[in-house]
DNA sequence: ATGTTATATTCAATAATATGAATATGTCAA
DNA sequence: TTGACATATTCATATTATTGAATATAACAT
């Protein structure tokens, strides 16, 4: 369901076609969607389809010399109506599903070092995506008192993702901290 | 996949029943996988079935006098082999699907009373939850220098828990505050 | 007795996601 | 001209996840 629903957000501010959503829903995509949404083009293709059928979405083709042609789609009345209705309904906590953690906790069963590494890759991975989430703050966010109304929300979104990935990092620094300790005195004898 | 892998993991520290199992499954039970893996007893049953059949679990019937009877599975070797060699895998990053943020980016298209209502739901469920993980870390995990191997992973996922659970909190905070805040002068005239 | 709750499990239908393959047009560089 | 990219879309299949219904035993309260 929330797939729709997020495509009818991205097509509500820029009309655009599946291959433009397809690269908004990329997670590595720079100030979109894909950075709390992610969706594979097929995924996307097939929903288009759907919200054109039931009418909250429509398109247009359009040729192109360049290119092959492209039909580019635009949210109806009907379909900004019934987006407006899903963001004002209470939305139920999402299913959590950690790989990492679940690994973690039956961490014991295999050795300390193959842990560690692991915990390391994820401070990375976290250290690249803050780096980028705060590199769009410095470039587009500067005064956040000053933007429109469009745009408050986009800071909000960036935000929960500095915010996220802060959390992460100082839980990785102290769980390496933590599994590199020197085992205690009493145990060593 | 991660699902059978997660009911290995719980399973080699407990033999438990398909019952037993969607109790830990479930994301409010407190201490078990629910907090970081959630399941329904349908996945679960259908899972165990599977398991069985590849030979990683086996299960022994245990006839009860005032309940009906029950299947206790434990892991065979094998299965504690594949679960070893799962854990010590490098897992790719799960893909982002954040209702919340979806709806908050495109909050521009509400009325703000009723996006401030919602960041308020979610600070307080995060506050619930927040207040669930330190009651635990208070009761079992006072002095973490001090913990056997497999309860120090086991405080690991805690930590991380409660490092979740605060960075949604201090976002929440923010994101209230900023939408509360009074419009600037000169968009008022 | 009747209804509710807890234990214990199975089957079926549907929805959502992931994966693989295929097709078509056009640019650009080696 | 061959190969690699980028644009643009469709179809098929497989795996997971969600939801609903059903069955059975037994405790416990009204």
């Amino acid at each position: 369901m929330s797939l729709s629903f997020a495509i009818l957000s991205v097509l509500v501010a820029n009309h655009a076609s599946g291959y433009d959503l397809t690269k908004r829903f990329n997670p590595s995509a720079e100030g979109s969607v894909g950075f709390f949404w992610t969706a594979s083009f097929q995924q996307i293709y097939r929903e288009l389809g759907r919200l054109e059928e039931k009418g909250w979405l429509q398109a247009q083709t359009v040729q192109q010399d360049n290119r092959p042609d492209k039909r580019i789609y635009s949210v109806t009345e009907l379909g900004k109506q019934h987006l407006r209705d899903w963001i004002t309904e209470a939305e139920k906590s999402p299913p959590v599903r950690d790989e990492l953690l679940v690994k973690l906790n039956a961490g014991y069963l295999v050795d300390r070092p193959a842990i560690l590494v692991k915990l390391k890759m994820h401070q990375q991975q976290h250290q690249q995506r803050l780096a980028i989430y705060e590199e769009i703050e410095r470039n587009h966010f500067q005064n956040p008192e000053t933007l429109s109304e469009f745009l408050q929300f986009s800071y909000l979104t960036l935000l929960m993702g500095i915010h996220y990935e802060t959390g992460w990092l100082t839980w990785c620094d102290r769980a390496i901290r933590f599994l590199e300790m020197p085992v205690q005195e009493e145990t060593k004898r």
